[in-house]
RNA sequence: GCGCCAGUAGCUCAAUCGGAUAGAGCAACGGCCUUCUAAGCCGUAGGUUAGUGGUUCGAGUCCACUCUGGCGUACCA
């Protein structure tokens, strides 16, 4: 329907010059007796071309070139906006175009060719991921679902750190708990992790080993053993939400190839860096930051700015067109420093997209419950997950926009999992399923012949709403905003339940059954690929 | 103090980058199952969009100030 008004008003350029001086978009009215789309193209010239903006819309309408089997009438309404109204046969039509798409409506290939890196997560492995950790997976895993969908190529990655202080703080708190384990008096510092697993990490390591550790480096095999515990639990709890990486990038390879030293030697090489009270400065002022910021601690030791700059230059080397970092706000303040490193380094840094999501607020019983790794007073996304299912986690987590708090109130999800949205968008899913089964029993098939026949409101109201479907995904996909399917796809429900009351299908007359299957098939395709697109699964029975 | 994000119905949140009468779910109340799944549908009630000014044809959306909350503001990551 757009592309048909847009080319309509190409045509119109021609005759009207004016055109040419705005940008003409067409929107879906909230309201629907303004029509199935609208332009406000005359409000946008009335004051360039210094007229009356009803004027100019009479003046356009008049010379617009309609095809009256498409277009049923076109109206001038409010201040000066165009409403066009579609013929009930076109949209009917609608039908077989999802049909014939198939599994590919609402796929781009505008982006075919590019390839984008998503990284998200990137938790140090110091303890199970939290319900906080959830919110960052689940959004930078659909967002890398919907790039793909508009055609990039998409490298889902992990960064982590397994060297620094934190780490050595985990070994140190397991080997203390492993010494706990053999009966020694040992002072448990405040600043250990606190939590229960760094116990089972201990108890592991005592049934392998016995006693023969007690002389070992925290550093060594303590470190070692909880890193690699932890992150297979991590790595597990992902997996039980459908998240995999395709890479795990490790800090330490930075070291490792040089890329540190490397990074380095250019900034002194430019200037950028200097010396002082033994310790290294990057001259941010000079990117447009506020103030220089220190990349070597005059211990020798690198802040995390340093890696951090290097490791996005890897990212740029490896040939990516689009970066995409998905963050905490508590990260806000470290983003801006690293695109002005990586700009300094003479790396596009529009390349690179930040995210910057807000907080989980956790309530249970009535309380926040203030989240911390290491005092272990956290709720682990594991145990959210085995509560209440992993589609209700992806759901929640993608229903709300990623600029906005987020209240989880753990009792009533707990309690109240069966008011969830999600429900209602699978329970549409599956209703059609169950029609579906019926009417292959009955020996009745969806057709394409007799589409007009679906002219009923809510019959209309269902297509219209399906064939809005890509220009959603599109949206979605370049505003990196996963909650507009999630909204789309609840009014899509809602369309197909109303339909569902009103319309029925066995007991009508032949063609118009068939007509209808047609079109329920062509929800179930829309309704299965959106919830795709969020990771929920799409059951057949309910 | 400064920076970023927010403040919308009793609660949790939407609102197509400034559009028309601000919408859903939950909670409350009242209807609808001998017919394809009632995890559904229909209806009622609920709002000065935190506040005050401003910008214009038009403001929840933009600007200024005030109030409230979150997160930052490290030689932690």
């Amino acid at each position: 329907m757009k592309e048909y008004l847009a080319r309509l008003f190409e045509q119109l350029k021609n005759n009207l010059n004016y055109l040419e001086e705005v940008e003409i978009s067409f929107n879906v009215p909230q309201n629907s007796v303004n029509g199935d789309y609208s332009t406000n193209v005359a409000m946008m010239l009335a004051k360039k071309l210094k007229r009356a903006p009803r004027e100019i819309a009479s003046e356009i309408v008049e010379n617009l070139q309609i095809d009256k089997n498409i277009l049923e009438k076109v109206e001038i309404a409010g201040a000066g906006f165009i409403n066009f109204f579609f013929t009930p046969s076109f949209v009917a039509g609608i039908t077989k175009t999802i049909l014939e798409k198939g599994e590919s409506f609402g796929r781009f290939d505008t982006y075919k060719g590019k390839k984008a890196n998503v990284e998200f997560v990137s938790a140090n492995p110091t303890g199970p991921l939290t319900v906080g950790h959830g919110r960052n997976a689940v959004l930078g895993d659909t967002i890398a679902n919907l790039l793909e969908w508009i055609g990039y190529e998409v490298d889902r990655e992990y960064y982590f750190n397994n060297a620094g202080r934190q780490m050595r703080v985990l070994g140190e708190s397991v080997k203390a708990r492993y010494l706990q384990l053999l009966g020694k008096e040992i002072d448990f510092k405040e600043e250990y992790y606190q939590g229960e697993y760094i116990i089972d990490i201990a108890k592991n390591l005592f049934e392998k080993h016995g006693d023969k550790l007690i002389d070992e480096p925290a550093e060594g095999i303590f470190k070692d053993e909880a890193e690699k515990e932890i992150f297979e639990n991590i790595k597990n709890t992902l997996r039980k939400i459908n998240i995999e990486f395709d890479t795990f990038f490790n800090e330490k390879s930075l070291y490792d190839s040089g890329k540190i030293d490397s990074v380095l030697k250019i900034f002194k090489e430019k200037k950028l860096s200097y010396e002082k009270d033994g310790a290294t400065w990057l001259k941010l002022t000079e990117l447009g930051q506020e103030q220089d910021k220190v990349i070597i601690k005059s211990t020798g030791e690198p802040t995390y700015r340093l890696p951090d700059i290097a490791y996005h230059s890897t990212k740029f080397e490896r040939g990516y067109d689009l970066m995409v970092d998905i963050f905490g706000s508590d990260h806000m303040a470290t983003y801006p420093d690293v695109l002005a490193g990586i700009e300094a380094l003479g790396f596009d840094k529009n390349k690179v997209k930040v995210i910057i999501h807000q907080f989980v607020t956790i309530m249970e019983n009535g309380e926040i419950i203030k989240m911390s790794t290491r005092k272990a007073n956290f709720v682990t996304l594991d145990e959210l997950i085995d509560e209440v299912g992993k589609d209700v986690v992806r759901y929640f987590f993608n229903m709300r926009s990623y600029s906005s708090h987020m209240n989880f109130d753990l009792t009533l999800a707990k309690k109240q999992s069966d008011e969830n949205p999600v429900f209602y968008l699978q329970y549409a899913h599956a209703r059609i399923s169950s029609i579906l089964r019926t009417v292959k029993d009955e020996g009745l098939q969806s057709s394409v012949e007799n589409l007009e026949l679906l002219n009923s409101e809510s019959e209309q109201n269902l297509l219209k709403h399906l064939h809005r479907f890509p220009d959603e995904v599109f949206y979605a996909a370049v505003n990196y905003e996963p909650h507009k399917i999630a909204n789309y796809l609840e009014q899509l429900a809602a369309l197909f339940h109303k339909f569902y009351t009103e319309c029925r299908i066995i007991g009508s007359e032949k063609k118009l059954a068939e007509a209808r299957l047609a079109l329920i098939i062509a929800t179930q395709t829309v309704l299965k690929k959106g919830l795709s697109i969020l990771g929920v699964s799409a059951p057949e029975r309910m």
